[in-house]
DNA sequence: TCTTACATTGTAATTCTTATAAATTATTTT
DNA sequence: AAAATAATTTATAAGAATTACAATGTAAGA
């Protein structure tokens, strides 16, 4: 159940300066019911009928302070907007090069690589990014005509 | 030396119907010879010494040409500008998160992850992207007071 | 209640990148 | 070589995503 992981979001946020209100509380619940990663303009624009004052600002503010709580995660793409993610325990993204959906999975050992960077580079190595790129299963059907 | 592969791209370039222009020619040896990850801009700035009247838009026009053809890969990066890599052969970045200096490394078996994402998702993998993040040595250096 | 701190809103500003149209330059055709 | 065609550059406007800012609103503490 996802309200467990609200709950836990929502009581990781009291235990900070950082006060709940409506607004908050709605992008987070959009953000863990729909466990999807959605852009700040997908929330915004699901949140206008229960919200039809709240500005995108909101969105793209409060986001920010969930990123710096640590509960929510960015995913940034290079041209278009960022994605962001409630899930932030550590899991990789498969992404369809052609509808942009993106799909998490597991893979337990890059930890390797880290040290191999470090070792070769000489830099303190903290952490590391990957996606998998490719076409998603409903693609490839459409493609075979 | 970097002049043979300059050369090696303006061949690639002679076999399409795109025409070799100074503009162009300048931007290429901008990048063979700094072998760095430069920006747009920073590749305008320093030719705007050379070519007083260039655009900022033939920069931009000019590395999608090149992306097309394939002698130049787009890094793009959430934030902030994109960079480009003259280096079109597989490596990876490891990335200072202090003053984003990027410096290539080499790493042989990320194949595995392709294939698992592939079983477990279901999708047809083409590639995957990956960077590491850490400290460089000179800042590392200077935190140490 | 009064004061202070935190939040939201609406809008302007910023940044990076692309689109457009006119002017240049190069290539091909006559 | 001159004319026609195609590619390229330039300057500037437009776009999209995000942030900054100031005014207003709301909650918490004294
Ligand atoms: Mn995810
Ligand atoms: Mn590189
Ligand atoms: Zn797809
Ligand atoms: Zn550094």
């Amino acid at each position: 159940m996802a309200n467990e992981q609200l709950q836990e979001a929502i009581d990781a946020l009291k235990s900070t300066k950082v006060r709940m209100t409506p607004q908050r509380h709605a992008i987070l619940e959009y953000l863990y019911n729909s466990m999807s990663h959605p852009t700040a303009d997908e929330i915004y624009k699901a949140l206008e009928g229960k919200f039809p004052n709240m500005s995108v600002a909101t969105v793209y503010n409060n986001l920010r302070v969930f990123k710096d709580v640590g509960i929510v995660k960015e995913l940034t793409y290079g041209d278009s907007s960022s994605r962001f993610d409630c899930v932030t325990t550590e899991h990789y993204h498969v992404i369809c090069s052609d509808c942009g959906k993106i799909v998490d999975f597991h893979y337990p050992g890059l930890n390797e690589v880290e040290t191999l960077a470090e070792h070769v580079t000489g830099f303190k190595v903290d952490n590391h990014r990957m996606e998998v790129y490719g076409t998603c299963p409903d693609c490839s059907q459409q493609t075979q005509h």
